[in-house]
DNA sequence: CGACCCCTTGAGGCTTCTCAAAATCCGTGG
DNA sequence: CCACGGATTTTGAGAAGCCTCAAGGGGTCG
């Protein structure tokens, strides 16, 4: 057996058992807003008339990897994992989402990845035509997803050279000072840092298995580096170190 | 010493000496319109007024990582790579590029990647100022670039489960037929198929070693799966084989 | 023809993976 | 409030794949 996933038995890909959310979700306008702003009225409008809200529970599917693109989603609230799979069960997370992300947003008719919520989300869901007819339509849109694409690339060309060529260690020290900036971001709490995935999330992503993960853990426990204070909430005791250890090996 | 490239020892990055070439270059309007179609004959002068075109040899680089990103390109001829490194020479190539393809089109100010031919190439070359205007006059143009991105967004996932969960061998399978699929996108001649990089190229795009490429060649090769006419000319006996081994290991 | 560069091949070591088991956490229910 | 059960995480021992270091082979160009 190779490297990879705890293999989670590929389930033969039930449908999300979404909720539909009473009415026009307002976080939606407002993600929107500013993800596209500047917009005007009209726009806004534009944009509210064409989404659906639904509410997810974690480790929901939203969509899976081969499936026919028939949405655009914006998420308002949540984390989701992007994620590709080999036939053996091997698993590869290619990021994480949170609020004001996109997904799905796809050049083919197929989308390349699955989509999963890791925490209780919310989205807002385009029909894919209706999306793109939009896009052409509101070229300031289209400017800021462009704009998104390029973000988006440069971090992939990032996690390129975090799996190519760093080791274990450098890896979990990256991903948290990664997971510290989004957190700032995010306006959220930066010390202790809450890790919305598990282990083996974390280990699908760096292209680790859960126990290498767990072993760095506690190596930069016994540095005194971090401190776990629980298996998701972490305390970054030496940022400095931690910095140190990111591009330079153990 | 940890994995990585045989170290070219960090130059004091040298300038590219690009030659100006005398006039506005006729591919490059016609790949701009291959890229760009369809734009109206106004919009095809207002992008060619805008271009220098540059001749570059073979193991120039056209920027650095960190430079500030004065200029966009887009490729008219030859092979072009991408790359990041980490202060201690180890590099990651993020990607391979050819006619037609976008160079250093940034969110960010400063280049993300370094930019180095593997053989003689020629590019157009936008002020980045310039083209972001263009692109804000010409709405057909945004959204092309769009799909571009997004194309490349999901053969960045591609490369990220490649380098996080393939073995070598699928590794090295996987790239062969990645470049037999670009031969055919080109016109070019598939079988033999001509590799313009060097095996540290190869090595350095796939995050192996220079020795693991090469014993990665004699293995198919001595499972009469490829033959190497020479170091550069790779023939492809079994395609199927390939492709079996490029998702299944060894 | 020789020098240089790139590629190939070999031997040994190290990081990470695999397999296995113990410890901890967390929700549930008494 | 405490006990129980399942899941997750941690820890350990051994194996394996890839890397490192080293030397030899082949092609190209002056």
């Amino acid at each position: 057996m190779i490297s990879g996933h705890n293999v989670v038995a590929m389930q033969p890909r039930p449908r999300p058992a979404t909720a539909e959310l009473p009415d026009v979700c307002a976080n939606c306008t407002a993600r929107s807003l500013t993800i596209c702003a500047p917009l005007t009225a009209d726009e806004q409008a534009d944009v509210a008339s064409l989404t659906t809200n639904l509410a997810f529970k974690p480790r929901q599917m939203i969509f899976h990897e081969g499936d026919d693109a028939e949405y655009v989603y914006n998420i308002t609230a949540g984390s989701v994992a992007l994620s590709k799979s080999m036939a053996d069960g091997r698993r590869q997370i290619t990021g994480f989402l949170g609020p004001g992300d996109f997904l799905g947003f796809n050049a083919r008719a197929q989308h390349s990845v699955s989509a999963e919520t890791l925490t209780d989300a919310r989205v807002c869901r385009f029909v894919r035509r209706a999306f793109h007819d939009l896009l052409a339509r509101i070229p300031t849109l289209e400017h800021r997803l462009l704009t998104v694409a390029t973000t988006e690339l440069e971090a992939a060309q990032d996690q390129i050279l975090l799996l190519g060529r760093k080791t274990a260690m450098e890896r979990i020290s990256t991903f948290l000072l990664m997971q510290i900036e989004r957190a700032k971001t995010r306006g959220a709490v930066t010390n202790p840092l809450l890790l919305p995935m598990t282990r083996a999330e974390v280990g699908d992503y760096l292209g680790l298995t859960i126990e290498t993960v767990s072993r760095c853990f506690t190596k930069l426990r016994k540095s005194n580096i971090i401190s776990l204070l629980n298996a998701d909430r972490v305390s970054i005791d030496n940022p400095d170190a931690l910095a140190a250890l990111a591009d330079s090996g153990d």
